[in-house]
DNA sequence: AATCGGATTGTT
DNA sequence: ACAATCCGATTG
């Protein structure tokens, strides 16, 4: 029943899951802050910045698949960051994890980020979320709405949201796909990719 | 087989 | 403004 509402495209899901419940290796945490990201450029959803925009990939693949999935990758050779699948099986599309409150597990949180973390930073940005969470490269692939999963999630109600471009992308650089929880501390700075195109190109 | 570059982060 | 750091994807 749950998992039926991140059938749906990009942006809607990532509605969905601002507010949503994550619980991995004993720390839980509330997503404030996410990105969505299409697929192909003949799908519903084409998008330049999405890592499944070229087609399926063995790193791509679980884009393409049901939603509910975690899909990890890593990043800069050095930190890994998740989303969770979404749209139908076979569509490709996704929403990247990018920042979230902490609400159990905190010092377990903190063992892993560094004692001189600030409560605020411990999951702020997708590296550091994943770290915080105890995510890895191996946790790619599974289904969160599984009970023997090592990773759950929970979704709640529509939370407010604001809208602006995503972080760091070079291509499709002023789409409003990046959402958060106004107000919170927890939510990243925005920064545009040095590679984009001036403010204002279009796609 | 070699090269390219990035959905990042923390420091200078 | 920049370095750290590496693997998937692309190209020859």
């Amino acid at each position: 029943m749950s998992v039926a509402r991140l059938a749906v495209d990009p942006l809607a899901a990532a509605h969905v899951l601002l507010g949503a419940t994550l619980t991995v290796r004993g720390v839980r945490a509330t997503i404030v802050e996410v990105e969505a990201y299409g697929g192909v450029p003949d799908g519903p959803w084409p998008d330049r910045a999405a890592h499944s925009y070229p087609g399926p990939t063995g790193r791509n693949k679980v884009m393409f698949g049901p939603p509910g999935h975690l899909y990890t990758y890593r990043s800069y050779g050095m930190h890994v960051c998740a989303n969770v699948a979404c749209g139908p099986d076979g569509t490709a599309a996704a929403v990247l994890l990018r920042a979230a409150v902490i609400d159990d597990g905190e010092s377990l949180a903190r063992s892993r980020r560094g004692a001189t973390v600030p409560a605020a930073g411990l999951a702020r940005g997708p590296g550091n979320l994943c770290a915080a969470l105890g995510i890895t490269m191996e946790d790619n692939g599974i289904d969160l709405f599984d009970a023997r999963s090592p990773a759950w999630l929970r979704l709640g109600e529509p939370a407010a949201a604001q809208a602006g471009p995503r972080v760091g992308v070079s291509r499709a650089a002023d789409r409003p796909w990046r959402l958060w929880v106004p107000g919170r501390p927890e939510v990243s700075a925005y920064r545009r990719s040095p590679r984009a195109p001036a403010p204002g190109a279009s796609d």
